[in-house]
DNA sequence: CAAGTAAGATTACATTTGTAATCCATAAAT
DNA sequence: ATTTATGGATTACAAATGTAATCTTACTTG
């Protein structure tokens, strides 16, 4: 799939907290947080079509639209890669980045220290099992594929 | 400044590296992970000195190039920035993500965990001068490991 | 000293991105 | 039914980006 800018992710986001959602919906959610002019949303919208990032429905005068992409898959994706590409793939510096300009509540930080702790635990029995059986990798892949004239 | 691209920032990260430097040997460290002709290397060290994030030093026919901009800084900026587009600037997210598709390492998860505790010290030495966060955004998040602020 | 070569400077050019404006078809209003 | 308004489709256009090729000029070498 093609990369999604910055500007596209934003109409994504909007998608993915709420969808189906009408065009002028996601111009009014926008509005609080940048300044577009409902032409450049319309754009927007239109150019995540074409990059099979979203699909839509009819609905009486135009169109109600939804993700076609997982976010949790798009987010791990493009952590990855920036994390890749800013921190040679580790990601504990990005971290204490986050410490040192005090970014981390204490949510963050309970919520950082409970997933650590699960990991050491699922780690070494995932170590003990890894050396007979791999785990089967099931993923639920909605395949609502639609087919929009828009090409 | 202005911003630096991706492929920019590959070259930076060069320079961060090891500096100052010839262009030709950037060339020779790019070629390991990049295609790129040695035209495409020289563009974008010209890029990058025309943004002032990198300067140079004339040395016999060529130049030294070096970084003008401190990466620590670049990398926290970029780091914020990436995760309030990704995660509305939670970072916990982000880590979950990384263990889920096994992207932890175990000096990582030491690393962390040492980060994390040491935080919580500096924390509460500092007391709560939070940035109050008053968003009433309810996305229905797991919630399951959160305690609650006890005041 | 003349010619080749190599480093940086300049130019190239297709895509993507940001940011709209205009066009077109149809639902809504009169 | 005719006009209008509105939503989506198409077009616009400059700046940034990826990816080089060509130009210029100053060393190096015969």
């Amino acid at each position: 799939m093609k990369e999604i800018s910055n500007s596209e992710l934003a109409v994504l986001n909007i998608l993915w907290e709420s969808s189906p959602i009408s065009s002028n919906e996601v111009v009014g959610k926008l509005a609080n947080s940048h300044e577009w002019h409902e032409k450049t949303v319309k754009t927007l919208l239109n150019r995540l079509v074409k990059k099979q990032a979203i699909g839509f429905q009819k609905q009486g005068r135009g169109y109600l639209y939804s993700p076609l992409i997982n976010q949790g898959e798009y987010q791990i994706k493009e952590s990855l890669s920036f994390v890749e590409r800013m921190f040679s793939g580790r990601i504990a510096p990005l971290v204490a980045g986050f410490a040192k300009e005090n970014k981390l509540s204490a949510e963050d930080v309970a919520e950082l220290k409970t997933l650590l702790d699960n990991w050491q635990e699922e780690d070494s029995k995932k170590d003990s099992l890894n050396k007979g059986e791999l785990s089967n990798d099931c993923q639920t892949k909605d395949t609502q594929t639609k087919e929009p004239k828009h090409d």
